[in-house]
RNA sequence: CAGGGCGUAGCUCAGCUUGGUAGAGCGCGUGGUUUGGGACCACGAGGUCGCAGGUUCAAAUCCUGUCGCCCUGACCA
């Protein structure tokens, strides 16, 4: 059941879906879901292998926990509010609703607060690999985006931060095993700075692979090794100063119909990198006070640094609300300063420039000549404006780490993410014990996570070729592909036959080609499929007591290797290959 | 959710504007010729044209509704 297609399928775009779906891996059954195959399940169970030894040999334990989740639990993090749409949500007979788990912090909280009853019982690790759901607003790219896939989670729980059975040294651990784990499938990875997103707590890794496709943008400082992902990344410092003489008066223009930067630059003449962006932003929680977050036309503001700037958790401000206060949204200009309440925060590169274009404060208008010291001067002076880096990092800005150097921009694909999560679902969801003093104590935690069929279209990703996949390998569905040319004539299969259980015997995975085609589409269907060594074995070749010898990474036919020798070489090349 | 697009044979698609016998290539089956990088000839199987209404003598084609899918964005362990 290696079903591969000469054309790809209509709805794929990515190499790693194409090839998938043309190498016979996967079938699409609807938006997001896919069959495995035998060879993807293969390939999946050897990932699946290697990030079981990986977590047992650091700890930890696997389980196995029900996809089926009832709501009540969510209900208790009111995750069932925060997770919204992505959370598939199913009733059963009486009405009751349940969750299909999109992740099991809930649930292993839970057992645990029945379970755990000594502080003696710590750390624990527990894990599990299993088929998650998210209902993606838009499932895309194969394996890449599903709405079921199958995923690693494991869950730590600690008394204490510090220490041997402290949640920091778990975490270490989790890093070690998934270093590990990336290294041994032959994955080229970074592991980076994270935000900790909605999942909640205090600090994360993120490990994405590298390869010019991926979805996201990750920034690394070549001097110190410094790497983050674009929410997380600093950057250095920045020199700036309110002291720019203005050079223009400011002017007025009519903009109808253009809140976008781009179209208003090119309409007045201007960069986007000469404009204000001016963002209406409001606290979250009670009694919300707006915030006006500043940064330059052609940079992008980042939530997270807002937040760290004002000190309290920001959004996006609903715009009928915005309105409501006085705010034209889409031509904002700092000068609301003067005329609502609000805090203001301004990017270092938005401040250093003597006239700026700016929305008006008014509906289809924006000005040129605005200058922050002639016309923000009482706010400023007042202290009412403070300057902070709130912006996304971009290739080129200064590092964080090495004064001189500069950041670089790469691309990538996360397959695994680790957090140190505290003891948001703990307290949520009453999971304590008593320590030696009888004092009872939220248990921290930490969660670790890797996505297994994501990280198979991953590696797809990163390593293919104009024919197809060139699997690592320690994934790859068999270690070595028998190609028969003339199968029929002089006993050529049953040659091959026994040159496969020789290879079998030493352990590695054989796949023959046995069918009654012609030499084209074999050797055609063995380059899509992508595994390492390629052994062909024909009349031809027999005659001279031959295989012939070819590694799936090397271009050309492959070299004539006597078949005496032919098992001990196929096997060092794969040994060679395999990452300890 | 917004914008755009697509549902016709297992796959990739044409046919629809202008209503009138259901098409091609690939794949599949049989026979033959072939046999080291997706061969050739002959014959053949295979389709409720996504679904439901409507208009019409007549609907793949026109109209309405509905479902599914894809792309860009928003969103995103």
């Amino acid at each position: 059941m290696i079903p591969t297609t000469r054309e790809a399928p209509a709805d794929a775009e990515m190499p790693s879906h194409i090839y998938l779906v043309r190498a016979g891996y996967i079938r699409r059954v609807g938006a997001g879901i896919y069959n495995y195959l035998p060879l993807a399940w293969r390939s999946l169970r050897k990932i699946s292998q290697i990030v079981r030894e990986e977590m047992d040999a650091a700890g930890a334990s696997e389980l196995l926990m029900p996809t089926l989740e009832p709501i009540e639990l969510f209900a208790g993090t009111k995750r069932d509010v925060d997770y919204g749409d992505l959370l598939f949500r199913v009733e059963d007979r009486h009405g009751r609703l349940a969750a299909l788990g999109p992740t099991h912090e809930e649930v292993i909280t839970d057992l645990m607060a029945g379970a755990l009853t000594s502080y003696k019982q710590f750390p624990l690790n527990l894990y599990q690999i299993q088929t998650k759901f998210r209902d993606e607003a838009r499932p895309r790219a194969g394996l890449l985006r599903c709405r079921e896939f199958i995923m690693k989670d494991a869950y730590s729980f600690h008394l204490d931060l510090d220490g041997d059975a402290g949640l920091n040294a778990t975490y270490d651990k989790m890093y070690q095993a998934y270093t590990n784990i990336f290294r041994r499938c032959g994955l080229d990875f970074s592991a980076v700075e994270a935000e900790a997103g909605p999942i909640g707590g205090s600090a994360s890794h993120e490990f994405m692979v590298n390869c010019v496709n991926g979805e996201d943008t990750i920034l690394v400082c070549p001097a110190s090794g410094y790497a983050a992902n674009v929410e997380k990344a600093e950057i250095g410092e920045r020199e700036w100063t309110w002291d720019h003489a203005a050079t223009e008066p400011v002017k007025k223009h009519h903009t109808p119909n253009m809140p976008g930067i781009e179209g208003v630059a090119e309409h007045l003449g201007v960069t986007p990198a000469q404009m204000l962006k001016s963002i209406v932003m409001r606290t979250t929680g009670k009694d919300p006070r707006w915030v006006v977050a500043v940064v330059r036309g052609d940079h992008e503001v980042n939530e997270g640094k807002v937040r760290d700037a004002v000190g309290a958790p920001v959004e996006l401000a609903p715009e009928a609300e915005a309105r409501k206060a006085g705010f034209a949204i889409g031509y904002v200009s700092p000068r609301m300063i003067d005329r609502v309440e609000l805090t203001m925060v301004v990017d270092p590169d938005a401040v250093n420039g003597s006239a700026w274009a700016t929305g008006s404060d008014e509906k289809d208008h924006h000005d040129t000549g605005f200058n922050w010291q002639r016309d923000l001067s009482a706010a400023i002076d007042a202290g009412k404006v403070t300057v902070a880096g709130i912006r996304n990092a971009e290739a080129g800005d200064p590092s964080p780490r090495a004064a001189g150097s500069l950041l670089e921009a790469r691309r990538g694909i996360e397959v695994g993410h680790i957090f140190k999560l505290g003891t948001k679902y703990s307290d949520a969801m009453g999971l304590s014990v008593l320590d030696k003093s009888q004092q009872k104590r939220s248990v921290i935690m930490g969660c670790y996570g890797i996505g297994v069929s994501r990280t198979l279209a991953a590696c797809v990703e990163m390593s293919h070729d104009d024919h197809g996949i060139v699997m690592p390998p320690a994934i790859a569905p068999y270690h070595i592909h028998i190609v028969t040319i003339k199968p029929e004539e002089d006993g050529t299969l049953d040659r091959a036959r026994a040159l496969a259980a020789e290879l079998a015997a030493r352990g590695l995975d054989v796949l023959i080609d046995d069918r009654d085609e012609r030499p084209g589409p074999k050797f055609k269907d063995a380059d899509l499929v992508g595994i390492p060594v390629r052994l062909t074995v024909s009349p031809k070749s027999l005659a001279e007591g031959a295989a012939e010898f070819k590694l799936r990474a090397d271009a050309g036919k492959g070299d004539l290797v006597p078949l005496s020798e032919v098992v001990d070489k196929a096997e060092s090349a794969i040994l060679e290959r395999m990452m300890p």
